[in-house]
DNA sequence: TCGATCATGATTAGGAAG
DNA sequence: CTTCCTAATCATGATCGA
């Protein structure tokens, strides 16, 4: 049951005839738009839905499930803290390559979604040096395999769900969610099974003549299954996937298109001082990536509290307006080209970008793309201590006046070591009687200091944060993430993968006066609650929340708070967004009427700098769990646009 | 087996200097 | 313009002891 988008969707060509069956089936006509065809193709989606009755209803982007199962061999259960020495989920297959050293190729492969045999066959027939061979013979051999193995649903891969209801206090499991599973697989038992056919060989052109296999696959989606490979080709160009597109690509040979998509572009973005503000050069121009996004200097999005600014005001994209409305969330320093591609699924939303140094006494640099208003923004309050000082007043005592440091830098999911503090001690009471130490001393300490964001608690001792600190400057009540048997480094780990409360909250205020009465929430990738936490916060009243977290010990967290806040509405937990198909969000919909508001951040672990191993951009393991905020936001507008 | 502890650079961007 | 420096960064894997 691996839902499409997933992973290297963009690899995978069994994954782009999921896509495209249903808009080809329809006899979508095709044309090369201007403007990104998702909203018409949505229209198709929805006849197609409409239509249905007969059970062929689920507009499914599942319709080949099993296919994908094959792909991907024990990392279906994937996690966000990946098991070191999982022997549970032992297959031989993980586990070696877990002993073996292999190259970043391999993993940029296996991170697309192909199985690591086939990887490893393929890297060993073909030779590092080619990696657009390899793609290709990897394509290949997905497209030429027409009998794929039958698999049956792994269960510990079936998704538990706890249902939480408040006025009662008690959580009970709901068994139709198993249900819903073999409902599908009888699904995909009765869809006809269609030929791996003209989009996979066009998807195969293109990366063959050197087009990235991401640019492809978006080219098809929007331009339609019977889009022509010039068509798609001059897509690709417009949209200036990549560069290794514009690479292959003299600006003669561009298309006119290039220029509509300038105009377009440029127009949209006219208004924004971000995005206008630095201008590349002509001859960057020339090159076509004068469209990269950029961080604002200051980050400070569309305005904070606490910086007087001239107000932005943007215009959405249609394809981006509500209902719902959705908030996603993620490192603003990712690797080049992943905020484009964010952006370009985000339905062409520019990112939000937002240090909350503007809002408490961290910094925490994060994009945001939403569709919410940006005017009659309003902070949390009381508003969260902005110094070091004020919201630590006990380290006061012993700050040297030589540490100038009035912020922290970004709360991590790892602390400084006992012997790096000890370290620094060593080192500062070499001088001590002196007045002050050597500069020599100053510089080491406070790179250390800034490095694991360090505070004085003593006569030249300095310690991490404990996390009752972190939790209070991350603004979550005290003790949030305390007891249920959680572990300090759990607890460590799971805050420092959460919203900055102060940062979103002033995001989501807008929602008060639309919502009076209060929101139906879906919320992915929840972590610790940090969306429902602010929406709390705010005094938005929480009707019905589904909240999809992996981490068991982050439910418990989300679901103690609950009830502990008294909260009035369901909570409804799953566990993995990967299992939430359509049939089961039209059902959670149905049952309450639809969500107003769909948030997350997802993994970053493969986009943030300090991961020194697997920073593979938005194909690693984790983060491209992305790609499944992005499948599930864009059901859920179909399904509320069926329902009008 | 779990939790605590520790060591482990690279990729960005921006600015100053040449 | 290039070159060099400063600076920041929602982490992973290995090891050890209980």
């Amino acid at each position: 049951m691996r839902p499409l988008l997933a992973g290297a969707f963009a690899a995978s060509s069994v994954s782009l005839s999921s896509v495209c069956v249903p808009f080809a089936k329809k006899g979508l006509v095709n044309h090369l738009s201007k403007d990104p065809c998702i909203s018409q193709a949505r229209e198709y989606i929805v006849m197609d839905g409409n239509a249905a009755g007969e059970g062929d209803d689920n507009v499914d982007w599942n319709t080949e499930d099993e296919l994908e199962v094959e792909n991907y061999p024990a990392s279906s259960s994937s996690s966000l803290t990946p098991p070191s020495g999982d022997a549970a989920s032992g297959s031989a297959e993980a586990s070696s390559s877990a002993g073996t050293s292999h190259s970043k190729l391999f993993y940029q492969f296996v991170g697309m979604g192909f199985s690591e045999k086939l990887v490893a066959k393929a890297i060993d027939e073909i030779g590092e040096g080619q990696p657009d061979a390899i793609l290709e013979h990897l394509l290949t051999y997905k497209v030429l395999e027409n009998s794929p193995q039958e698999q049956d649903i792994d269960e510990s891969a079936v998704v538990k769900e706890e249902v939480v209801d408040s006025d009662h206090f008690s959580s009970d499991y709901e068994g139709s969610f198993l249900d819903d599973l073999s409902d599908e697989d009888s699904y995909s038992g009765s869809e006809e099974v269609i030929n791996p056919s003209s989009e996979d060989k066009k998807l195969l052109s293109l990366t063959a003549m050197g087009y990235p296999v991401e640019g492809a696959y978006i080219a098809i989606e929007r331009c339609g299954p019977d889009a022509s490979v010039d068509e798609l080709i001059d897509f690709i160009c417009a949209a200036q996937m990549s560069k290794e597109a514009d690479a292959l690509l003299g600006p003669e040979e561009k298309p006119r298109l290039l220029n509509d998509f300038r105009k377009q572009k440029k127009r949209k973005h006219s208004n924004c001082d971000a995005w206008s503000k630095k201008r590349r050069g002509e001859k960057k121009l020339l090159h076509g990536d004068e469209e990269q996004i950029r961080l604002p200097n200051p980050m400070i999005g569309f305005g904070v509290p606490t910086e007087s600014s001239t107000i932005v005001h943007r215009t959405l994209p249609e394809a981006a307006i509500g209902p719902p409305y959705f908030y996603y969330e993620n490192v603003a320093l990712a690797p080049k080209g992943v905020w484009d591609t964010i952006s370009r699924f985000l339905y062409d939303v520019e990112p939000e970008f937002v240090d909350s140094k503007y809002f408490c006494a961290t910094a925490r640099k994060r994009g945001y793309v939403h569709n919410l208003p940006t005017n009659n923004r309003f902070p949390l309050l009381p508003l969260p201590p902005r110094t070091i000082h004020e919201a630590l007043p006990l380290t006061r005592k012993w700050w040297p006046s030589w540490d100038t440091r009035t912020k922290l830098n970004c709360l991590q999911t790892c602390i400084g070591s006992a012997k790096l503090t000890e370290r620094i001690r060593k080192a500062l009471e070499d001088n001590d009687g002196e007045s002050e130490p050597p500069l020599r001393i100053q510089k080491y300490v406070l790179d250390e200091c800034r490095k694991w964001n360090l505070v004085w608690v003593g006569r030249n001792k300095l310690a991490p944060l404990e996390p009752d600190e972190v939790e209070m400057l991350l603004g979550f009540p005290k003790n949030h993430t305390r007891g249920g048997g959680i572990s300090r480094t759990d607890r460590y780990k799971s805050l420092g993968n959460s919203f900055q409360v102060d940062t979103v909250a002033y995001h989501l205020s807008v929602l008060k006066d639309l919502f009076p009465a209060g929101v139906n929430l879906l919320s992915l990738f929840s972590g610790i609650g940090g969306a429902e936490v602010a929406l709390h916060r705010l005094g938005i009243p929480l009707k019905n929340v589904v909240s999809v977290e992996i981490s068991e010990v982050n439910r418990n967290i989300v679901r103690s708070w609950w009830e502990q806040t008294n909260q009035k509405g369901n909570l409804i937990h799953i566990a993995d967004v990967q299992q939430l198909n359509g049939d089961r969000l039209e059902q959670l919909m149905n049952s309450f009427g639809g969500f107003d508001l769909i948030v997350g951040g997802s993994p970053c672990n493969n986009l943030a700098g300090s991961n020194r191993h697997s920073r593979d951009g938005l194909e690693g393991k984790e983060s491209s769990l992305f790609y499944d905020y992005f499948r599930i936001l864009d059901l859920v507008k179909c399904i509320m646009s069926k329902g009008h």
